[in-house]
DNA sequence: TACAATCCTGATAACGTTTCCGGTATCAAT
DNA sequence: ATTGATACCGGAAACGTTATCAGGATTGTA
């Protein structure tokens, strides 16, 4: 109900069901060496009472907490709960918690206080491993592992889980070269991360490869987000030799796209042909439904704890990077040139 | 870097500047009984140690953590994104900081493993507070306070902060009735919550009102999620006397919907009119244009953590439950009867 | 000069756990 | 009957903080 203030230690049901506080402890920690009949007259006064054991006391003493933390760039992005979901997984199935922490925007110069929620979830003693998801800062010191999902460009020396994303964007370009389009303009992402160097890599080189020169001006920044895609989208449809095409760093960014579009009064596809990147949920709900790569987030997110876990049991990785492949996924968002 | 095993503690720190431990203490809690040149030397130490102190045992040892929780119900929806974001604006403003507790899945039999996380949270000693959204169980011991988001429809006496729901969903059944239709169908939410009894009620009662007799086969119980609402809304629009018009509990329920008509080749709004509740984000973007109902989510989630924090302080609430309007936002995916 | 007041600082005791160590009791074997 | 092994349990230290208390300078005042 309401709460009474004052919490039920180990000492109270220690003192009830007339043993020590080791015993108690014991019971908890399932060590084998209490006798059957005290395990369960511990367990039925921790049961009527309700105690549960303080995560601070545990963190502080054992150096173990079984709370993996997940630090995320924003948190209205779907692409972040996508990779949550994986996580959520394999935590269910392992005997382990999540504590999630969002910075509150990495857009805002907000640069003090996520440092000061990474270092609290690193340093605070109360996760036993982080997985961090398109870190802005480069590095950080920790006196637990860390594991990055999407590195950051200045520091992939980290352990971290990756997925193809030169082979994925090469295959999303060809399939728009194929369609007949030469007028491609691209939308990055946060260029601090290696996936969008990676991308606007793939993007220049596919390029290239098909023999068409690049025009910078249809190369726009952006942060992976709708809101800045949709004004970067606007100045690419606004210029009197406007692409056929927009290949967008993510979902999100596509999405951006479609509204700008829709703006402008052009249809998708048969005006503007649109290739996003992430293969978000909704990307099969919105009409016309977004072709785009889908890099199997939810499998980042499994293996980056996987990874975490390993690293926490003091294990060895297999390989500090882990690479996922990417698959192309057609829909309807692209038609040939006419 | 790396992680080195072993964290800095403030004993480090106090030797390392000469000083005692409590004196460190005190600076790190910006007491002002400290000599200013003693306040910088320590703080440089810091600085140059990388020190943080252990939220563990702080957490422990004084009984506040500057931490509160949010638990939420599931990790995928964007409707709990969306109050994320509320919460987080006022967290930044003053200085707290947030963690993120998601129980893996409602629909799962995890009521053992959510009741775990809650009780974690409540009585870890982690949080000075727990915010908690549509909670699936009625009520928890708690040695902190809680406020909750949508209460559950067994314990409306939580102090907590709802929408007007009823008056929300009139509005919206009035104008689809305005428009002409009498064939309604609901797809419901989560039953065991307040939000969806108000709803279901105000669409029964919006009905009677205008002497459209019920069709219970119009009824449909969902959780709130697209899934589920897409199998409802397959069974109704296969209906051989198929609604004209379909008040979805949701947003996430109305996508459901909507990718129900497209399989059914169906249009919206020509064929079927949609109406929502939440307005989403997404909800603007998708096509057509969700008709729907705004309940101001971040509102939501802003209050609510003002409530927290004033019980934490020890204020009294100015009322247990806060009430917060809603909003009929018409755009493209109802069209009026032929 | 003596005494009080002020300002700063250091020891030390908690907070609630887990872990280590040692100590009974039981029981079988010598 | 003594020993050794085994099974179980309790006491106490430790984890890294903060809060309380008291003490040592320093200054002000009579």
């Amino acid at each position: 109900m309401s709460h009474n203030g004052k919490s039920i230690t180990i000492q109270y049901v220690a003192r009830a069901a007339g043993v020590s506080v080791s015993t108690v402890s014991r019971v908890l920690n399932k060590k084998d060496d209490v006798a059957p009949e005290t395990a369960e007259k511990v367990q039925s006064v921790i049961q009527q009472m309700g105690y549960v054991s303080s995560l601070a006391a545990r963190g502080m003493r054992s150096q173990r907490t079984n709370v993996i933390g997940l630090v995320m760039p924003e948190v209205g992005s779907a692409y972040c709960f996508e990779i949550m979901r994986g996580v959520n997984r394999i935590i269910a199935q392992i005997h382990y918690d999540l504590i999630i922490y969002t910075d509150c925007d990495p857009s805002r110069e907000s640069a003090a206080v996520s440092e000061r929620a990474f270092v609290a979830l690193l340093n605070g003693g109360i996760t036993d491993g982080v997985i961090v998801v398109a870190p802005t800062a480069s590095s950080f010191a920790s006196s637990a592992p860390v594991v990055v999902v999407d590195p950051n460009h200045e520091s992939p020396e980290l352990p971290g889980v990756i997925s193809t994303n030169y082979d994925g964007v090469c295959s999303a370009m060809n399939y728009l070269i194929g369609l007949g389009h030469r007028r491609i303009a691209h939308i990055t992402g946060r260029m601090e991360l290696v996936s969008s160097n990676q991308r606007l890599q793939a993007y220049k080189d596919s390029l290239c490869a098909a023999g068409i020169p690049l025009d910078e001006t249809l190369i726009e920044f952006g942060d992976y987000r709708s809101q800045a895609a949709a004004a970067s989208a606007r100045k690419l449809l606004a210029m009197e030799n406007r692409p056929t095409a927009i290949f967008a760093a993510s979902d999100d960014t596509a999405f951006g796209v479609y509204a700008a579009a829709k703006e402008a009064g052009l249809h998708i596809p048969t005006d503007l042909s649109v290739v996003g990147f992430d293969n978000l949920h909704e990307s099969s709900f919105i009409v016309p439904a977004l072709t785009t790569v889908d890099q199997f987030m939810k499998e980042m997110g499994a293996v980056a704890t996987d990874m975490i876990v390993k690293l926490i049991k003091g294990e060895p990785l297999p390989a500090m990077l882990h690479v996922i492949k990417t698959q192309l996924v057609i829909r309807d968002s692209c038609s040939p040139i006419s």
